[in-house]
DNA sequence: CTGAAAGCGCTTACAG
DNA sequence: CTGAAAGCGCTTACAG
């Protein structure tokens, strides 16, 4: 194994130098053409270095944990991004971990916990996510960033904006002329057998919120009968879609909490014979590339998930800087209506 | 810190009994007495093992890497289950990395190069994948697993049975009826700018292979014009349907390469004014959950994706132990076909 | 300005 | 059967 005392004896220098040289370190000087020595020997002699001996020594390993369930959702695709470009930019790998993965015992959860392993740890929480596993990744001295979720319990976070979210989508039908419109979305109390990490306040329901407050400012009272609770799969929408056709009086547009659930609810109405979106106008909240393909294409609300990324890990490699994390939520670029077929 | 020299001082015993005690060791014998005084101490003091040590003095990290390109594609979804249960039943955590973002000098790749970080490498290549950065991968010691692709540069492999895909996709188009049929697909040449990292032979050849087996076999000559070649994008569906309304004489049925291009296949056809399964029937490879919830829900066949990762991580494991992977194709359960109604 | 030495926390071969 | 000691590869405070 090529190790720095070897490089160091193969070019007759003391450790230390190679060591500097290794870490573009000022503080040791040495002759150009020792640097340049070296240099060469490392590349020659194909030295990688021991990540695990470098860590033990500095008590930093350059690793970043995201911890987020469901990585194949798509809605996450851009939110990985920003993310990984951010660590690049400020020197960490990634290591990605499924969140649901993350129960007690597990090796993936002793990971996380171990110490010299991950310098600071982002959490996209969910209600499918182990709670107990969740508490423990937060009694971590390194820092730890919530995103897309708002917990109360003090950790800081930083999300997108959620109401505006709901209050654009709502806004849009309104303008269109609907009058009745129902809101379609999945928060912890609705999943069965689930429920939130302590603490959590659920995006489905500030989204929700913003909807209540665009028809309020309309001159329209919400209607609780309208608001439906489903899950986040596709098939979800189908489920819903067969309890609004069973309504007598049923609104005329649906604001979708979810991208995924709106290719259900539209697959589902079409199924059961509804025009969409004359009979049915549907709005997506989240824009993923497939709402544009498939037919009729649906009109969803873009968020800014790379951003969120992006600053997530520039916000904890800050923090491990000793900087504090100041929580809020990402307002530029705000939430825009990708329109298309649905509406 | 909690360390294994501080839970000894405290229980009063030599730091080998509490690492022995920690390893669950059977050479290091001690009394139950001090083994339940020790455990005590392990939770009262809340001791959180240091990876970076124990890598350091073992020369095992415990970690796997696993490197796929667009982890978000939802055909990965089962692969990284069936990666992740086998990775628990065999004492070792999982590293995830965007095979993207390997580029030569990025953090990412540094980790996978790196002594101490990962005892064993799961690749599942991709035309998008740097070739400098996977073949950089290769150079490591530690064993390395190639999925769901069949290099032929000498590295062991493991793959789902492409020709049969093809075969059993064609072959459900030829029973309905159809004596004219198409197949939309994208290999690396298709690619522009990008080409297949040295010594690959692509998904999509094998899986035409068996789509012209099927022909033959029906005792029909597969017309090269045909075989359209796309990407793998929801959009590119779209566009492969332009292309192929272009045509005066055209196929009655595709089989499509892949789920996500056929969701844009299906959704242009539409749009198009056919009438899927009437004027235009579809065969996906691969299903997702999302084709059985779109209307109309897409006929798919589903590959033992949750086999290729569990069965890969297992090969990988036991390499590490010393034992030689013995390359092959993953033949139960086989490929099978998912009617719906696009056929 | 440069090099020798200590030590990060762990495991394990070895001495008692 | 049990404990003291060495050493994994690296970095850095310190002595020369």
């Amino acid at each position: 194994m090529v190790t720095v005392k070897s490089i160091a004896a193969a070019v007759g220098v003391s450790p230390s130098v190679v060591s500097a040289v290794l870490r573009g370190s000022r503080h040791v000087r040495m002759s150009d053409a020792t640097r340049a020595k070296i240099l060469e020997a490392i590349e020659e002699m194909g030295y990688t270095a021991n990540f695990a001996a470098r860590s033990l020594r500095t008590s930093r390993s350059g690793v970043l944990a995201v911890v987020a369930p469901k990585l194949s959702n798509p809605v996450f695709a851009p939110m990985l991004d920003g993310i990984h470009d951010a660590a690049e930019e400020n020197g960490y790998a990634i290591m990605l971990a499924e969140a649901m993965r993350l129960v007690d015992g597990s090796r993936a959860l002793e990971r996380i916990l171990g110490q010299g392993q991950v310098d600071g740890t982002i959490l996209r929480p969910s209600s499918d996510v182990d709670s107990e596993g969740v508490r423990s990744v937060f009694k971590r001295e390194a820092p730890i960033l919530v995103l897309d979720e708002v917990p109360d319990a003090g950790q800081p976070w930083l999300a997108i904006d959620d109401v505006a979210a709901g209050r654009v989508a709502a806004e849009h039908l309104l303008e269109l002329g609907h009058t009745r419109i129902g809101f379609l979305g999945g928060w912890f109390s609705a999943h069965q057998g689930f429920r939130p990490p302590a603490g959590f306040r659920h995006a489905g329901q500030r989204r929700l919120e913003g909807y209540r407050e665009a028809l309020q400012a309309a001159g329209i009272e919400p209607r609780p009968d309208d608001v439906i609770e489903s899950d986040y799969a596709a098939h979800a929408g189908r489920v819903a879609v067969a309890r609004i056709m069973e309504l007598r009086d049923r609104p005329t547009a649906f604001v979708v909490n979810n991208a995924t659930t709106s290719l259900g609810v539209v697959g589902g109405a079409i199924e059961a014979g509804l025009r969409v979106p004359e009979d049915l106008a549907i709005v997506a909240i989240h824009d993923i590339d497939v709402l544009e393909d498939v037919n009729p294409s649906i009109t969803a609300v873009r968020m800014p998930m790379y951003e969120l990324g992006h600053r997530g890990v520039t916000l904890v490699a800050h923090a491990i800087e000793g900087e504090e994390i100041l929580s809020g939520i990402i307002t530029s670029p705000p939430p825009e209506l990708i329109r298309r077929r649905t509406t």
